[in-house]
DNA sequence: ATTTCTGCAAATGCTTTGCATTGCA
DNA sequence: TGCAATGCAAAGCATTTGCAGAAAT
């Protein structure tokens, strides 16, 4: 895995602190933190970093294509440091995030998707988002 | 299609006037309005209809099932009537939403798929959403 | 030396809430 | 008549913005 200094320099984005932080954060989970995540996960590192920095650093980091931001509904933004397609699934139980293990869908990760897709559609397509919505087995056992 | 005002009255809740508008609004269109839409359509109708009774009312016609909601990530909810799961285009320059025809997606239809994911990821799964994100076919004309 | 970022605080804007009034059933 | 829905205004809250100072190139 290469080095997150050297990441952030080659999309041309000033190496901060913060923004090495925030993708430290992001890279080092599975978990899909909200902004809000982030900034309690780094408090204790950073107690100077604004909640508004984090919030400014994901959509920077977004934009050069570093993390992606997932909607699964919440209101709020989840983050994902993975930017290759993959589904989700949402637990509109306890809100936990789970990736889909690829195998599963190797379809959805198949670029031939957006391309039938343009054709069917007529828009120029530039990404997917699959979401799966449900209780997640920890909340099915606890009975919630 | 069945009148407006059984299919509340199936679902055991209040027929009203602004319900039954809300719902007449969402099964004419296929534009995927969102709150604000709603409203300003209805407006002109209904002037003293507050924007508060659309917010109301459509979690209400979601909850029981006769419309869905779509979180395409722009902030707010849009709403749809028809409550199949098909899934959606998002132009990020105008802010359209269209759905994908069937045909083309027959696989997302299927029930199947849920079944599979269920088992893949162990959760017990109610409903899928799939977005895909680009330029419609107008804005890629208009160049913008 | 410049440009860009950070952190703070204030502002924004969508959505929700409380409550008196109205209106379905 | 009784319970639920509406409309209004106020409250709430996540996110954004503006700007002075700090830091990166």
């Amino acid at each position: 895995m290469q080095a997150i200094e050297e990441m952030l320099r080659e999309k041309r984005i000033k190496v901060t602190p913060q923004r090495m932080a925030v993708y430290a954060v992001l890279r080092e989970t599975r978990r899909h933190p909200n902004v809000e995540m982030i900034y309690q996960k780094l408090k204790p590192s950073y107690p100077a970093m604004s909640l508004a920095t984090v919030y400014k650093t994901v959509d920077v980091l977004n934009k050069v294509g570093l993390i992606q931001e997932l909607n699964v509904g919440e209101g709020g933004l989840r983050y994902d440091a993975l930017t290759k397609p993959h589904p989700h699934v949402y637990c509109e139980t306890c809100g936990q995030v789970d990736d889909v293990e690829k195998f599963s869908m190797k379809d959805f990760q198949d670029d031939s998707l957006i391309a039938q897709m343009q054709k069917a559609t007529g828009y120029e397509l530039s990404s997917v988002q699959l979401y799966f919505y449900g209780k997640c087995p920890n909340c099915k056992e606890l009975n919630i």
